[in-house]
DNA sequence: GCCGTTTTCGGCCCGACTGTTTTCAGTCG
């Protein structure tokens, strides 16, 4: 079994017990024994399988542990396979549908038969939704909204995603004996938030016997298109690869030109038309003279621009920036020397606040700030005053047991309706920094959005404006309000804004991270970390900062220790 | 499904919001 499938399966089987319409609770049984088994561990499940302990276990009764114990003894589930086979396979898509929970697809599947996205579509065209009970006009205009949104994001994939799998095709690929280099190119080495396949570009002798071997690799599986310079393939993942091979001294050319944007490209050989040169994947030609380049760096050269970082590459004044020598010096991931906005299991975090300490230390930050939900996110098991004040008692505990790591005690507070916070002022004002970020209430409307904040960003407590925007990648957009305002607000009352990490948030997007900077806001990049794992998403967040042309004097998280304390010192002075 | 024990059955999970309703069910965070 590979690793994970245990608490995928029993995931599998709340969501289909969901759908056959069972006890909610029992659902929910199996969602929390999925939670369980991935909080202690494969193995440690495992362990207790052999050593018939896991009923002792809260949540694992006699009817899970018999499932459990002939899941891990026998490899598989006589009970979750049937599941399976009762149910159609198309509802699992149906439910991805904003809007459709399990008791309306199964509804559907019930009174109209509909078991698949497109007869759903289909009905919803004919108006057979309309008189269906708890359903109306607006619920089918709903659905139709959201499968066209599905369809929309079909085929694309979070930046984060594709960078991985992209770093495992490099791998191979640089195993490959007669290689002469080979970089990631287009969307990915740009650093863009979404990408839609992964392009890459190397160099060889012989290019053909290059795209061969690719195409044959075990990550492959299906080849699209197969030729002497370029191979197009669609990996196990769903996502597409493509790689274009080029001869050794094309590389620089090549790198360039498969990286893009394509608008940056379009105004670079705007510019060589100007300049009398003309460009391709191939050179850069003076007439019919190519210019040699053996670097990236040189072909920018030739053109009298300082070299463009790819992340910049996007025609957003890079090309004027790089002509005056005015281009940034962008941050960079061993400049970052501490971290916000980490969850404990004091509320949904996985990793006990100590945990999270001794990490830190290990990993040699110079602090971690620590911010939990606030009472009114009761779904992420938001602290009580009484809790906040519980684990104020232990940061200090914990601060004279690990001097050399700063602890910043802190808490992510929702930002009420009315742009009050969730907690009285005595208590915020014992905290080192306040987080203050938006979980609910998304569909006012622009106008009181836009007050919600601004009132927010007022209070005096109020250290840092977390997720900006509220997006999520690929799922929602960000809640309507008047960014140009907010930003402004913030800067007046001295509010870092959030780069938060988080693969489906990068959040504030780059493109407005750099009107962020240029109003002279500082800006803090958060991992939003729930668990240990989920703290290098910082450095995801480099990578967007970078893309926003931020620079290190930029990101709050770059200052030291130091410089850190006697900034909520000085806020504090308030 | 699990849990507890003043209960082996009857709870379990809060609040806002939407779009249905004519008092509430379903979804979402």
């Amino acid at each position: 079994m590979e690793k994970g499938a245990i608490a995928k399966i029993l995931q599998e089987i709340a969501l289909l017990l969901e759908l056959r319409g069972e006890n909610s609770f029992k659902s929910r049984a199996y969602y929390n024994a999925a939670r369980t088994v991935e909080l202690l561990g494969e193995e440690k499940v495992r362990t207790l399988v052999v050593e018939d302990k896991l009923q002792e276990v809260k949540g694992i009764g006699s009817a899970l542990n018999e499932k459990l114990r002939e899941l891990i003894l026998t490899g598989s589930l006589k009970y979750y396979e049937e599941l399976k086979a009762s149910i159609p396979a198309g509802l699992r898509d149906i439910l991805k549908v904003p809007g459709l929970g399990p008791r309306k697809v199964k509804m559907l599947y019930d009174t109209l038969g509909i078991a698949a996205l497109a007869e759903l579509e289909y009905a919803c065209k004919e108006n057979r939704l309309i008189n269906l009970k708890g359903f109306g006009a607006k619920t089918q205009d709903n659905i139709l909204r959201g499968i066209e949104y599905l369809r929309r994001f079909q085929g694309q994939y979070y930046y984060s995603f594709a960078r991985q799998i992209a770093a495992g095709l490099l791998e191979k690929i640089k195993a490959y004996p007669a290689l002469g280099e080979v970089s990631t190119a287009g969307s990915i080495r740009r650093c863009r938030e979404i990408v839609k396949d992964i392009d890459l570009v190397a160099s060889a002798a012989e290019p053909g016997k290059l795209t061969e071997y690719f195409a044959g690799l075990p990550q492959v599986a299906e080849v699209i298109a197969l030729g002497e310079t370029k191979a197009a393939v669609r990996l196990q993942e769903g996502i597409n690869a493509d790689l274009r091979v080029v001869q050794t001294e094309q590389f620089p050319y090549a790198l360039h030109h498969f990286t893009g944007s394509k608008e940056h490209n379009t105004a670079l050989r705007h510019r060589a038309k100007t300049m009398g040169m003309k460009i391709n994947e191939y050179g850069i030609f003076r007439g019919e003279e190519p210019i040699v380049c053996q670097s990236e760096e040189a072909f920018f050269q030739v053109l009298n621009l300082s070299y463009i970082p790819p992340e910049l590459r996007e025609n957003y004044g890079e090309i004027e920036a790089a002509e005056k020598g005015a281009l940034p010096l962008l941050v960079e991931e061993r400049d970052i020397k501490g971290i916000f906005h980490i969850h404990t299991a004091y509320s949904d975090g996985e990793n006990t606040l100590e945990d999270v300490v001794k990490f830190c230390r290990e990993a040699g930050y110079e602090y971690v700030g620590i911010s939990d939900h606030s009472q009114s996110a009761y779904y992420a098991g938001g602290l009580k005053e009484d809790d906040l004040k519980r684990q104020l008692k232990e940061i200090e505990v914990l601060k004279e047991r690990y001097p050399d790591v700063a602890i910043f005690s802190g808490v992510e507070s929702d930002i009420r309706a009315d742009g009050s916070l969730d907690y009285p002022d005595e208590l915020l004002q014992q905290l080192d920094f306040v987080i203050a970020s938006i979980h609910s209430g998304f569909k006012m409307s622009g106008d009181k959005m836009t007050e919600r904040l601004v009132k927010a960003l007022s209070h005096p407590q109020v250290t840092m404006l977390g997720h900006p925007t509220g997006r999520l990648l690929l799922g929602r957009e960000g809640y309507p309000f008047d960014l140009e305002k907010v930003l402004q607000t913030a800067l007046e009352h001295n509010v870092i804004i959030e780069l938060n990490a988080s693969p489906a948030r990068l959040d504030l997007d780059w493109r407005h991270l750099k009107s962020a900077k240029e109003l002279g806001l500082l800006v803090s990049i958060n991992p939003d970390a729930h668990r240990l794992e989920e703290f290098a998403d910082t450095y995801l967040g480099v990578a967007i900062a970078r893309k926003g042309w931020l620079e290190k004097k930029d990101v709050f998280n770059t200052r030291s220790r130091q410089e850190v304390e006697a900034y909520f010192q000085s806020r504090k002075g308030n």
